[in-house]
DNA sequence: TGACAAAGTGAACGAAGGTTTACTATACTG
DNA sequence: CAGTATAGTAAACCTTCGTTCACTTTGTCA
């Protein structure tokens, strides 16, 4: 079974954060001959698992790939391998890994969007942004997680929590980036 | 500036999902001794970015990783090159990619969680969970997303949003796996 | 059962890999 | 400005890499 195969590959590659080479693959498979390796090798690459440029092995974004399947109540898709699609989370979330950073959000005051106190949230580093967005602004000197809203051409902040009202900066409003994505882990 | 090395380096595994060669590097910053390469990749190591098993070079978690900052009012921390946390997003999120795959969430039955409608669920695949997890079950052959609840003996499903009653199963109730973490996206 | 494809063995090969040594140019520092 | 660390050049080295060839074993199915 190829598969196989495969997954012993993603193992070593979860270890040690790179492909194995061929003999490396041969104690990986329990096999002598690295030509064996080299045509199952060539089976992954037909697969899409992994490709070639000029004799350097590396793996595709569907090596990294998690199936992604959508509920619905008749029955459940993932036992259908095909019409699968496949996400990798690095890929998906973080456009530029270079402009990112994670923020852990302390506070009540988004949780009308779903973003609760100790969620992690990827932002990406920029000073403008449209109404609307999730902004990391500093509001006269204070900084904050907010909504930013602009109402022709005042710009003010705003939760996403009946609790809290706008905030109309004072002085200044800077802002330093845009939510992304919020993530939350259970347990 | 041996930062601007390793951006072209990772700039390079992006692009290539592999590290370069000597070779490659030697195109990459422009230099044409192999040597110098060397050198750099030498202090790349020693400040954890890249490691090398065997003469193999691999990248690090820190490689990876992205600036892990917390919200203080005062000063905002990033600017502190010290005492930063780093995080992959994949290695917090996935424990074992073998058995975790993607659901994308439909409805509102789970709101009160923070899980909307068009988020998505990483879920563990698994047939046992403790009462308080969400669990992606089947309850009189129907799939579902709710949470667990064990009274006793008996176990039954609950939504997170005060429309929907518990839900009792009238026959049997399997149980799929369980949900990790949540992801949602701007935009 | 016999034929044929798939999977594996073993050895040989050139190319490319990372490393070392010795030397030069550039930059910093007291 | 002399002295010294830092960054880069150039060439030679052996190891390991991926590939190829010819051959054998195993499995499948008509």
């Amino acid at each position: 079974m190829v598969s196989n195969r495969l997954n012993a590959i993603k193992k070593f590659f979860h270890k040690h954060k790179r492909l194995p080479s061929y003999s490396e693959m041969l104690k990986l498979f329990n096999l002598s001959s690295k030509n064996a390796v080299f045509k199952i090798v060539q089976k992954l690459i037909e697969l899409n698992f992994l490709k070639k440029e000029s004799h350097k092995l590396a793996p595709t974004s569907k090596f990294f790939a998690l199936p992604l399947v959508g509920l619905v109540k008749a029955g459940f898709p993932i036992l259908a391998e095909e019409n699968r699609d496949y996400l990798t989370l690095d890929e998906y979330l973080i456009g530029d890994p270079q402009s990112s950073f994670l923020l852990k959000v302390s506070g009540d005051s988004l949780i009308g969007l779903g973003i609760f106190d100790g969620d992690l949230v990827i932002i990406d580093k920029k000073d403008q942004a449209t109404s609307g967005d999730v902004v990391l602004a500093q509001i006269d000197r204070e900084w904050t997680l907010k909504i930013l809203k602009k109402d022709g051409v005042k710009a003010y902040l705003e939760a996403a929590n009946p609790k809290y009202p706008p905030f109309y900066p004072v002085q200044e409003l800077e802002i330093f980036g845009v939510v992304k994505a919020v993530i939350r882990k259970f347990n």
